[in-house]
DNA sequence: ACTGACTCGTAC
DNA sequence: GACGTACGAGTCAGTT
């Protein structure tokens, strides 16, 4: 005799989430309460029914019949919750990979469904039970076969009903529950019953006279006042059954016996249950399938311990590049180095020859010296060598590359395959990863535990073993992270963009950027006198002597001492910041004084002081490229921060001066015009803004002439700046409040000049609107590459935090469409450089900026060049345009 | 001496 | 509270 187990998923979901604590959430943040329930229950009832056969049953979105016939059927329902929402998705996500029959209709709901499958199946005579939180399956109860498990409350108090189990509850027989609970109404379906009847009355009635009919021909048997109301409401009642009667007649056309968990992956169920966090769950899963695998062995997680050989000998060396280059498969590889970051030394690489009998080589750096072996070490390395894959491929590269090996045949970073998985995480190492991922870990360090990058103290074995290790750590999460990739459809933006870009960007690294020392330290020094000259002002002002960088001693001589009047609050006090003081102006000569010296003392220690400290011993600056830093799929830079280098103040620009090529070079520089608001106006489809974009007039012009509905000759200059401060602001979500802040003009003025920009330009709206709400249904944004970015505080219950969610939406789409158009006109670029047969070359980028050097012979060519890859990088629906110009330093560059 | 929270300011 | 994404300098309070 087979069972078949129905269960209601969205019944299921619903209750779990009410029942368990809101505050369950993984560490990126993604609520699971409700999954977390869901999928305790199906396990359990995996468990304790053990069903041949089953299916999982959902409503779907879509009115079905009973809407149609009753416009406020279940018309008093809250919309449901986000968080709620968001949890659906990944209930069937956990039900899917499980390879658990999902079933859905149209028009129908899942008690339909439900109701039509047990029918089917008592007939074939097979036992049916059926799960759900919901009371209308009580109907469907049929001995011997049909019973109801009924979900009461939480998760784990449930009952299962036969027709003596249904009578218990309700006092009625299954047969007759649609009548009784019309009689008595369902508030959960919005459906009111009749006035003066409820369960005890209803099944009385029912009972005694065997149903509605039987009622409504002995109406003159009842009281009074139960008659009067039974009779006014007949309509009401009649419609209840109509209404709650399931249909055994939806269109299903699953063979009952394809009904049941098919064959699924373990390691992708270990995948999802991990992202979930669900490791006890897990493990009761695996116990009830009575499944083993590789990805689960008894204790946890798999240790990763290598049998390390260390190759030095020249001929078994290029014996050995021959042979790792004549294998298939991905190479893994990690890099060893010694010393502190910054100052660290490459001392070799292992690789990864048998993973699973933890197989691997190490092969310090100096061999690489060898002619021979790196001659061998450089095919395998080549462009059409054994695809590699690493953890930060980037510092990998910078270590081959003192060794003269251009490392090109890159095709998966692990670091960067985890950050487009989850750009919100904050941390990509190894170690997280494998745990998560691939369900093993590295064994302890021989020597006292350090960081990663902390090899202080350490000899040459200690790193060549922990990088041996990690090499294994990196092979075991070839599959698992493509898999990953690939089921969310970010395959092709990693290959396609993030893995050519990563030696890209290690080329510049590697170059650097040249500057003029003398030049820096010359303006370091000014910036000194002239802070001193200041402090020396601005303790005449004061009358006394403090620490002008302290915040809290510039708030008392401030706002007490002198009697200023504050003007906003930070966490901690009064604020002293820049447009604080600039309210101030006029007040006090110390206002003045304050403000150049901030000016001043940010240029000497940020740039000044922080420039010179990152020079290299070649006279140059090397700055790290970040990959996987920002959220929206910019890139970032640090040691030292080159995007963030000053242009807008005159004072600042001095530093671009000391930005300068190479000997033979000069620099030539190119940088999109408006490419953010020209991705707004592709995404949002605005014919206004796409036409001022075409017409090829000064958009911010063209902006304020529809804005302000005047002619574009005659457009003011307040005009214009307010047109291009809304339009910056508004890939920010910048609103009334803030756009008054910045214009200083009144908040009404300010929504005044918003609601003109929306009525001129609606399909701007629109998509903001659109974006918010796709974001906020999925629990992510996708930019048009695919690029995916979780925002769990779209979720959030605090309206201040939500709102928050919604402007990181909007930007993320936009600034993360204009920074994968960025990425691909990087790597266009330097592989028409390297095809031009210039040695000109890629220096820098500052997310819409590149700076080459280039011989001024090639000037005109190259010229040519970057213009091509820049502005064919992508076709928007509005041109790109690129702004060039070139000099002899960064200065050179013109608005 | 180190660490983290905080404030401030620079870029796109 | 009110503009998104970064990095970093400096202060201050708490800890080692």
């Amino acid at each position: 005799m087979t069972t078949l187990m129905l269960i209601d998923g969205n019944s299921l979901t619903y209750r779990a989430f009410f029942a368990l604590p809101a505050d369950m959430a993984t560490a990126s943040g993604q609520v699971t309460n409700a999954v977390f329930g869901f999928t305790s229950m199906l396990v359990n009832l995996l468990r304790d029914q053990k069903p041949d056969h089953l299916a999982v049953v959902f409503d779907r979105s879509e009115p079905t019949f009973r809407h149609e016939a009753l416009s406020t059927y279940k018309g008093n329902r809250d919309a449901t919750p986000d968080l709620l929402r968001q949890q659906m998705g990944i209930v069937r996500e956990v039900v899917e990979v499980l390879h658990v029959p999902v079933l859905d209709l149209v028009g129908f709901e899942a008690d339909d469904i439900i109701a039509t499958l047990a029918t089917a199946a008592e007939a074939r005579g097979d036992n049916v039970i059926i799960v759900t939180g919901d009371r209308d399956s009580y109907q469907l109860v049929h001995d011997p076969h049909i019973k109801v498990l009924y979900n009461k409350r939480g998760v784990s108090d449930y009952a299962l009903y036969d027709e003596a189990g249904i009578f218990e509850r309700t006092g009625v027989k299954p047969t007759d529950y649609v009548h009784y609970a019309a009689l008595r109404g369902d508030p959960s379906d919005n459906l009111p019953g009749v006035p003066g009847v409820g369960e005890k009355t209803a099944a009385k009635l029912i009972n005694q006279y065997g149903g509605i009919d039987g009622i409504y021909e002995h109406l003159d048997e009842l009281t009074p006042k139960l008659r009067q109301n039974l009779a006014e409401n007949e309509d009401k009642a009649r419609m209840n059954i109509e209404l709650m009667t399931l249909r055994h007649d939806a269109p299903v056309t699953a063979d009952p016996d394809d009904l049941q968990i098919g064959d699924f992956d373990l390691a992708e169920v270990r995948q999802l249950f991990d992202f979930l966090e669900f490791r006890q769950l897990f493990d009761r899963l695996v116990d009830v399938l009575g499944v083993t695998s590789d990805a689960v062995e008894a204790g946890g997680a798999r240790v990763l311990e290598a049998e390390r050989t260390d190759v030095t000998d020249q001929k078994e060396l290029v014996a050995l590049f021959g042979a790792l280059a004549s294998s298939t498969g991905p190479l893994a590889a990690a890099g060893g180095w010694l010393g502190d970051e910054g100052r660290s030394s490459f001392e070799g690489v292992a690789l990864v020859r048998d993973a699973s009998s933890g197989d691997v080589v190490w092969i310090p750096a100096e061999a690489l010296n060898d002619p021979k072996v790196f001659a061998a070490a450089s095919v395998l390395f080549s462009d059409g060598g054994r695809p590699l894959v690493a953890h930060d491929a980037k510092a990998l590269m910078r270590g081959l590359n003192d060794c003269g090996i251009d490392l090109r045949s890159l095709s998966l970073d692990t670091m960067i395959a985890a950050y487009l998985l989850d750009p919100a995480e904050t941390k990509y190492s190894l170690e997280p990863l494998l745990d998560r991922y691939a369900d093993a870990r590295l064994p302890e360090d021989d020597d006292q535990a350090e960081g990663q990058l902390d090899f202080g103290g350490a000899d040459v074995s200690v790193v060549a073993q922990r990088s041996a290790r990690r090499a294994l750590g990196v092979d075991a999460l070839v599959v698992p992270l493509r898999e990953s990739l690939e089921s969310r459809g970010l395959l092709d933006l990693n290959a396609d963009i993030e893995v050519p870009l990563v030696r890209v960007l290690a080329q510049m690294e590697i170059l650097g950027v040249g500057v003029d020392e003398l030049e820096l330290r010359r303006l370091r020094d000014s910036l000194v006198e002239r802070c001193d000259e200041l402090r020396a002002l601005i303790w005449t002002d004061a009358g006394e002597e403090f620490n002008v960088n302290s915040t809290i001693k510039l708030r008392e001589i401030l706002f007490e001492k002198l009697e200023l009047t504050p003007q906003k609050k930070t966490k901690t006090g009064f604020s002293t910041d820049a447009a604080t003081l600039e309210k101030l102006l006029g007040e006090h000569p110390i206002i003045e004084h304050l403000l150049a010296y901030r000016e001043v003392e940010k240029l000497r220690s940020t740039y000044g002081e922080g420039l010179l400290a990152e020079i290299a011993p070649d006279g140059r600056i090397h700055a790290t490229f970040n990959q996987t830093v920002a959220r929206t799929g910019r890139l970032s830079s640090d040691a030292p921060n080159l995007h963030n280098i000053p242009v807008r103040s005159e004072l600042g620009r001095e530093f671009r001066k000391a930005f300068v090529p190479s000997k033979g070079y000069t620099l030539l520089i190119a940088d999109y015009n408006q490419i953010e608001l020209r991705c707004i106006a592709h995404l949002a489809e605005d014919p206004g803004l796409i036409g001022a974009f075409e017409s090829g007039e000064d958009i911010h012009n063209a902006t304020a002439a529809r804005v302000f509905d005047v002619d574009p000759d005659s457009v003011t200059i307040e005009q214009r700046s307010k047109a291009k401060m809304v339009s910056y602001g508004l890939a920010y979500g910048m609103e009334a409040f803030g756009l008054a802040q910045r214009l200083s003009v009144p908040i009404g003025e300010a929504q005044q000049i918003l609601d003109a920009y929306f009525v001129a330009f609606p399909a701007v709206h629109d998509y903001m609107d659109k974006t918010i709400a796709e974001a906020r249904e999925r629990g992510y944004t996708e930019t048009l590459f695919g690029r995916r970015r979780q925002i769990p505080e779209l979720a959030s219950d605090n309206f201040r935090i939500r709102q928050a969610g919604e402007r990181q939406a909007m930007n993320a789409g936009i600034q993360g469409l204009a920074a994968d158009i960025f990425k691909v006109a990087l790597i266009r670029l330097d592989q028409a450089l390297d095809s031009a047969g210039s040695t000109s070359r890629l220096i820098l980028q500052v997310h819409d900026e590149v700076i080459c050097e280039v011989p001024p012979a090639d000037l005109d060519a190259v010229t040519e060049i970057v213009l091509e890859a820049m502005s064919g990088a992508f076709d928007l629906r509005v041109p790109l345009e690129v702004h060039l110009s070139h000099g002899d330093s960064w200065a050179a560059a013109k608005g």
